[in-house]
DNA sequence: GTATGATTAAAACGTTCGTTTGAATTATCC
DNA sequence: GGATAATTCAAACGAACGTTTTAATCATAC
């Protein structure tokens, strides 16, 4: 389980962070978790913050090469522009796979959550670093399968599929119990199909009549997905 | 703008519970920002997670109390029944709108969204008795709106929708620099338009076949969590 | 004006935080 | 096997944390 003590403190770190949140997790504590001593901590990493950078790119950098990876299948599968349930399953999938295997990848599901939704000032340059090129690719691809939505229109809905997703990620326990059981995070295939099942109808649907705005007015070549500085 | 001490503590410690995270800021940052002493908190608070608490109460009463107002004239005028999209909008709007008058709300939204993904177990308690009420109403609502959806199906996508709020409550700065300035959050009524014809296009369609396709034979590769080496 | 209760002010409390230090230990190579 | 580097260890550092204490200030009724 446990190779060495910079995996221990990574281990740790993920378990923690997943439970209660970067910011209210000390080093004390992790450190207590993986059974190693507190100084070992920046002689691997340097500082608490390497650590969360260490602890959030171990994981999501596979899973967005998965995410790239399957999408360039599909591409080739479908001749360039695969159906939006596609896109949406290659997009969503390599990050509930990892919540299915074991209960570590579980735990970082929450984590990675957390990054999300927690991330500072500080975390941001990483973020974009490890999620531009997934953004324009999937961007790119949902316009090819939704190509008559405007470009805004398109990309609030990958946003609200985004927030499906990181919700169902970070709070799906709260389902269950409010549920009484009945429906079950950890079934993940099942989770998967749901999700894609949601967020491919959202995205296929006609957009909204707004009445005091035309949102037509945005140009669909308009828009840079570029991730600014 | 701040009549009291009171006050001021309440809207400081909500912008900077927006602007960094609830555990993130300390108690010097916000008497700081409310321009009071320290002991004050502690007079009129007793504590740092009494304030907490009255941070995220001030705000989520009358937007309950407003959701379920607005729930109450859908069924009248509907005749018990009101359709997917009417329910959507009730339920976002309320929590929505807040943000629309001030920039104070505007800040708030994010703080309510810091309090659904940061709450750790202390805020459960409080948590479930504001919303439980809601939670029951609206899922009535949705049943009586969807009712050949299975019960599970229909948790699933209430879930969905919350997410798909909370993520646009608390993450939406991201997608207008994604953008590049193409989508705006702050035209709110846009926002929720937007938000109510995704969702309800994923609450009617109809369930998936949670048959395992040739798409649960596909090994991603890559993206293994477990013990690995 | 003075007494009384509510509020604010300043200072310190003990604790925990992230970080650093320097010696002890372990592994690696010639 | 001894030299050398890599790693672990116990201990302490200063800073910041939430909280408490004590005195000063303010408002208001007598």
């Amino acid at each position: 389980m446990a190779t060495g003590t910079k995996e221990q403190i990574l281990d740790a770190a993920e378990r923690m962070f997943a439970e209660n949140g970067i910011h209210a997790v000390s080093l004390r504590t992790i450190i207590a978790e993986a059974d190693v001593n507190l100084a070992a901590v920046h002689y691997h990493f340097g500082s608490k913050d390497a650590l969360v950078e260490a602890v959030f790119e171990r994981r999501v950098g596979p899973v967005n090469e998965a995410r790239l990876a399957w999408l360039d299948r599909l591409e080739a599968e479908w001749d360039g522009a695969p159906p939006v349930e596609e896109v949406l399953r290659a997009f969503v999938t390599p990050a509930i796979q990892l919540a299915m295997d074991s209960e570590r990848g579980r735990t970082f599901m929450k984590t990675c959550g957390r990054f999300y939704t927690e991330a500072g000032d500080h975390l941001q340059p990483i973020f974009d670093r490890l999620f531009r090129k997934i953004i324009e690719r999937y961007v790119a691809a949902f316009r090819k399968a939704c190509p008559d939505l405007p470009a805004a229109e398109l990309l609030w809905r990958f946003h609200f599929t985004v927030g499906v997703m990181v919700h169902t990620l970070l709070d799906s326990e709260k389902l269950r119990r409010i549920s009484g059981g009945a429906c079950d995070p950890s079934d993940v295939e099942a989770v998967v199909e749901r999700m894609v099942n949601f967020a491919a109808a959202g995205m296929k649907t006609s957009p909204a009549t707004l009445k005091h705005k035309e949102q037509a007015a945005v140009e669909p070549e308009g828009i840079e997905v570029g991730v600014s500085a």
